[in-house]
DNA sequence: GTGGTCTAGACCACT
DNA sequence: GTGGTCTAGACCACC
């Protein structure tokens, strides 16, 4: 995975991750890799690994079982919810950042119709 | 102007002025504000200015005459260029998230197309 | 290191820096000194040493990992090419010059010449 | 004349007025253009045009008649001087450089000869 | 008045 | 400890 300099790491990774829950990769109530597989696996600190599973679990996508390890929740409602929420979010940066730049609804829509036939 | 404290002062402003530049509030050629009066326009340290004026030289955006001032390019095409990148960064990263999230472009369009309607 | 006076301290710094990649005194990859050792070393402010950094990222001759510091690029041909592209300007620069002055390329030869024998 | 943004343009254009008296192209004793011609000329401030005639008085490659304008030097032997003296700044500028990127004598000759060859 | 450079020093997030 | 950003304020050359 290349990482963008301009974000932190961790976040990247989490979104990773997410994403990667969201789409069916990592089950829900599946283990996640430990905290020293996760930092080889990305090539990063163990410290990393660590916050990125403390604020995972802030958000309440994951949850730690002492000895036993990390595991994604188990409830499909909030993994739902999650994709809805990071569905949301990239709407409005879009829309707002394309209406900004002078584009209509009408051509939003025609620029993503004609992407699909590009495609 | 109210800063997002997630993203640098400085590339939130240069994001400002280029949409000035694009949707024609500061014309091609035009004069733009010296480094004093940015700073004071939007509350910050002329340094905070200078770096914003350097990095837009540096795109092509602006040009400096020494002694007198920073001005916006004449070159028209540039700044649709300008446009045209925004969008496409826009664009790309909206269909690329939608999609890692499992969005199909025809969900995209549906989207779009609803979030029209709802206004 | 005694800088002259009339060319910014920070450019003096990077083509300083520059030759010490050039001439192998910093090998490829090589991890750079830190902004604080950087500051010590030429005396100048840690704002500075920054902007050194900064300014050689943008000409890809070095690259930074967050937290870990920064880094010489390890693309070789990157650093020939700065070579050759830091001759190519001086041999410009001077032959343009001296045909300005009335030189002719014979003459040039001379003086190289010359030049050597004189050591 | 198009000028660089990191050398004074009053330092550019001595330097071209005194290629132009070296080449011949203006004559020992020939009045120079006024400072408002000069201004015109090159699209200056006239303030800009009287420094760059103070300076070159300085440097005795001109005079000032009051009420009749500024001339070249009549001294022959001062003009081969200038000649003399730019030439061997640039000389030694592309020596130093190009031994500090590890070039040798022998071969900037054949990077001479060879520059003559291609033309 | 204009931009360009620089110092001093602070605060922050990231590894 | 590392780079990144920012403030405060100074000095300079240039137009």
């Amino acid at each position: 995975m290349i990482f963008n300099n301009n974000i932190p790491i961790y976040v990247q990774i989490i979104d990773n991750i997410k994403k990667e829950i969201i789409s069916g990769t990592i089950l829900p109530g599946e283990k996640l890799p430990s905290t020293r597989e996760l930092a080889l696996k990305y090539s990063i600190n163990p410290n990393t690994s660590q916050k990125i599973y403390k604020e995972m679990e802030r958000q309440n996508i994951c949850f730690t079982k002492r000895g036993l390890g990390t595991f994604v929740t188990n409830d499909i409602q909030k993994i739902n919810e999650i994709r809805q929420q990071m569905a949301n979010s990239l709407i409005k940066d879009f829309i707002r950042g394309m209406t900004e730049l002078g584009f209509s609804i009408e051509e939003l829509e025609k620029i993503i119709v004609n992407y699909n036939d590009e495609k």
